[in-house]
DNA sequence: CATGAATGAGGCTTCATTCAT
DNA sequence: CATGAATGAAGCCTCATTCAT
């Protein structure tokens, strides 16, 4: 599945691992400037990251930015398909099949929620894309491919449910698959303003696992047969 | 970084507002200043907007922006106040105690689930004032007051529910409205992405009204008694 | 003597000195400006200056200060023409005939380093029309007159002296007045720096006293006979 | 408003150095540019003076001003001090110590004098210091230390002079070297109101020089022995 | 590949000045 | 005369990008 960016490696690059040399150097220094831009685009959005943090960060400079990505617009899109990468590697490493359906979803929802609480700069890279009116995350390869065998395996979920009788019937898997990931994705993204408007500290444990437990209530109870 | 509230106009400006006088230009000119604010910031973010975009689309003159709200932050300071504003006053608008509670619980997701699509800067301030940690909703004055009376309304409600047997007893109003408005929200924050990954237009009127409808199931199958 | 600024009374204002009409105010606030004015200008320079601030501290507007001064140059030309011509009222005010000569010169020398200590608006103006070339000095009329009395003065009073055998007789009086001038303004002029430089404290009452006295002992060695 | 010490030249940079490598080019762009902002800041002050102007005798950009010294604020400190530094090599590379003492004070004050009036951008500067109440001259590291040293030498001279019985025998040597500091800098400081108010041009070699005899002559009957 | 230096367009903000009432 | 509002030129500073070595 090996994502890459629409850049190819840069000639140079190229040139070594032709040689064998030393290409772990510059795959190093490519991962590296990667984590880095994740983090700073994921904090202050695309237009509020600076180049000139992120290459400090980095330890390096800012010619390698360019050098590698091209652009803050190629590095800013190199960032969102990694971050989104990784979490299609958690997806497809989550196995619903072996458990039965209702403990397959209770499990497929607590893990949604846990990974927006724990991966913030995916769900903050995610509303960041959102406010670009979702203009990079149309040009990442093989993600629509991705997504739709994520929904296949929501629907089979949903047929396997159906067919015990402990799903009603007429769920649409696209629906709940969406709303799952409403209700997971808004407590880390709406997390300052819902912490403040409700006066509840959502990254208190605590105040965590109850809305995680209310959250798989309403799932479990939309899909349960009446 | 000192943010002005809507308040803080011109000495004078205020004199003549106390004195009931009509402060026709200098009310207009800032209203018109908030207005574009209003669609540049929830456009292009906090950082992402430019002064000179929102000057030229005002009609006037920079100089304006800055005698009215001192600086680029106190501008989104008080769009944002301002957006939040509108918001509370549709909510206060909103009058669930005629209906009976299923009805209105089904009204108020509805109403919300709309508002959040055709007010689309409203989420997206939200949204751009997440990504800033919420730094600027804390400072909005009396906003956290509006709120309580926002959640005691969601609890009378709950409680008439429960009272005629029509909700079940054990429900949180603060988690019932935590819960509507990821639901909602989501659905206009999360548009482009989730457009692109369950390949469905959202902004479509059928598969909106599909999608409220879904929203609203969710909902009362949450409240209701098993 | 009454110096006035190159710009006439405005013509609203002469129309009501020609009526006998409250004039009174007028000139007040005119002559409110022109306070404020020198406290502003002396502290931040011409330059540094703002017109915002010195209408604030008037408690008027802008309006007036282009009402009465034109400019924000005219307000600073009128502002340190009238710093010089308070200077010259004490200068006119101080008598030295009646002292004999050595009194009289100590007393001359203590007055001055006295005044500039006293009036560092006046100091620190000068020393900002120094650094303006003395561009605006030059277009105080009379001002030129104003200062030959004032060496004429110092010519009768080394006269004097010489003539009582207490001068020596080759003293040059524009020297002296400028070497006087020198020695006193410095104090003044020179304050921050000195102080730091020579780590004493020239707004002591002690100290300050300790240098007038050795500025009066330079002086007066250097007119007395060997 | 961090003030930066010439020492805070970028990091590489530094690393060159300590190196003993070249570094022509980026020592040379500072060096200009700092050249080029004693004389913008000395003509015209902290405020009056413009960093496009800066930049635009420099040859080079805004951008290096910013790289190098931070801000106008940091480019100002760095010129005074550049100043003040230059004016302590000389003082340094003056040796008293093999001439008599009166021969010796009187080159002292005469070089002192000549050094005010070749080096106009160190007078202006020292009293746009003064406008700033010395904020800048404050923050100057080291410069205390040469000042003592200064006052140090100053009281050998004097010593020296006491015990040839040249010097009278209460002469205070911060007293003396504040008097001459006062002498020799106000010529240069009060050039354009002294030259108008005594009516002498001194800028012609002439007064220069007759007005630089009277001064070291006042200095001479000031020390000497009665 | 790496690095410090350089560039220049454009961003935010200030401020002297003018206008309308 | 007075005042708040408006104007626009210009000021300081940032920042993505490129260059030379």
């Amino acid at each position: 599945m090996g994502l890459r960016t629409s850049k190819s490696k840069p000639a140079v690059a190229r040139k070594r691992a032709a040689a064998g040399a030393l290409t772990k150097d510059a795959d190093a220094t490519r991962a590296n400037i990667l984590n880095v831009a994740i983090q700073e685009f994921s904090r202050n959005g695309l237009s509020g990251a600076r180049i000139d943090e992120i290459a400090a960060e980095t330890g390096s400079n800012k010619g390698m930015i360019y050098y590698y990505f091209g652009s803050k617009e190629g590095l800013y899109a190199a960032a969102f398909e990694e971050t989104c990468r990784r979490t299609r590697e958690v997806e497809v490493g989550f196995h619903a099949e072996s458990l039965p359906p209702l403990e397959a979803l209770r499990h497929l929802v607590k893990c949604t929620f846990d990974y927006h609480a724990k991966h913030p700069e995916f769900t903050r890279l995610m509303m960041i894309e959102n406010i670009h009116h979702g203009e990079y995350i149309r040009r990442i390869p093989q993600l629509q491919a991705a997504n739709q065998s994520v929904v296949e395996r929501m629907g089979a979920l949903c047929a396997r449910g159906i067919a015990e009788n402990v799903f009603r019937a007429d769920l649409d898997p696209v629906d709940l698959h969406t709303s799952i990931g409403a209700l997971c994705c808004s407590n880390a993204s709406n997390l300052y303003t819902e912490s403040f408007v409700s006066d509840r500290d959502f990254k208190s444990p605590k105040i965590h696992a109850a809305r995680r437990e209310a959250v798989i209530d309403m799932v479990v109870r939309y899909v349960s047969v009446a």
